[in-house]
DNA sequence: AGAATTACGGACCATGAGTCCAGATGACGC
DNA sequence: GCGTCATCTGGACTCATGGTCCGTAATTCT
């Protein structure tokens, strides 16, 4: 099922479109089963979502990696969010799909997770929780679909977009002030 | 029709779930008419929106007021920042309906307006016409009403917010580096 | 093998955006 | 004042879609 609608997704124009029952015919399966297994439309997008965001997860906990664990923060940070950015501009649809329907984006469990981890590494740099807290919303505000899109459709390119980043992350994480 | 739009907007805590019928009926109007007038519920909206954001315009181009055209780039552009913010703490649910609505965002006028104002006056803080568009961005990104609302909730209070904001914009603003 | 429990699929329901047309309302000429 | 024509209006209707429900099939247990 997640396969089917991973597939599904990944070819439309709009994914927000795609009906669950588009999804459960594709699957070969019946509408209950889909709902069954993912309780609602939100559950089976993270469900993707998560399945998706699956090697990243593993990659940033794997030691020795440029993003591994051991990597001094300032410098993980920006691994993360360019590791973030490569997976939205490989994944847009799917993302769009997560983050254009309606419902609290900011309650999803992939956001909230990457959040946390975004607010630690930023803590790390010298700023307060509170602190961290405001940036690392910023941070994955700068990474939505929609600005990327934009961005992309203005002629950035993808190295563009990840020093545009990386510039951010200079800008917003230096230590307090006040 | 937008009064009685406003008004049901506001009284809910869930601005999604109010339907263009409900809307109607409150406006003493046939579904029709309601149609007619706007368009489409994301013109409705919008139509709402631009009417609320009214005085803020107005404010924005009387000589000599605090955000006024001829005050200084740096200046009016907090001065904008914090009057949006107050406009959406003040319409919390109106703001929910237009960001939360699925369609695009960044297209709508108003957001459109905005942006555009934003890097204008970014632009004139000494940075690139490119960059000054990414980060009228991530101000707007700050601004959003998910953002902002969970940040309430975590306790802050509008003048941490305020606060907040200026942080973000002294940071975002200076002048280019590389 | 037969009973009991669980999982399945797709018909069914509820809701809400957007369409459409029969009739009301108003403008205009006589 | 009245008939005709054009325009506008309201709400019944269509259609799409998320989510539920239940008869039946599969599976497990004895």
């Amino acid at each position: 099922m997640l396969a089917a609608a991973e597939t599904l997704l990944a070819g439309t124009t709009s994914p927000a479109a795609v009906s669950m029952d588009e999804i459960a015919a594709a699957a070969g399966v019946g509408k209950g089963t889909l709902f069954r297994a993912f309780g609602s439309r939100d559950g089976l997008l993270d469900a993707v979502f998560a399945s998706r965001l699956d090697p990243l997860r593993q990659e940033l906990n794997r030691p020795g990696s440029p993003v591994g664990p051991d990597v001094p923060a300032a410098d993980r940070l920006v691994g993360v969010l360019l590791l973030l950015l490569d997976f939205k501009l490989d994944n847009p649809r799917l993302t769009t799909a997560r983050e254009m329907n309606g419902t609290a984006l900011l309650q999803a469990p992939h956001y909230r997770w990457v959040h946390r981890l975004l607010q630690d590494l930023v803590a790390k740099t010298g700023r307060t929780a509170d602190s961290a807290d405001v940036a690392a919303h910023l941070l994955l505000g700068a990474l939505r679909v929609e600005v990327i899109t934009e961005l992309q459709a203005a002629g950035m390119t993808r190295e563009q977009l990840g020093r545009y980043l990386e510039d951010v992350v200079h800008r917003l994480v230096g230590p307090d002030e006040h």
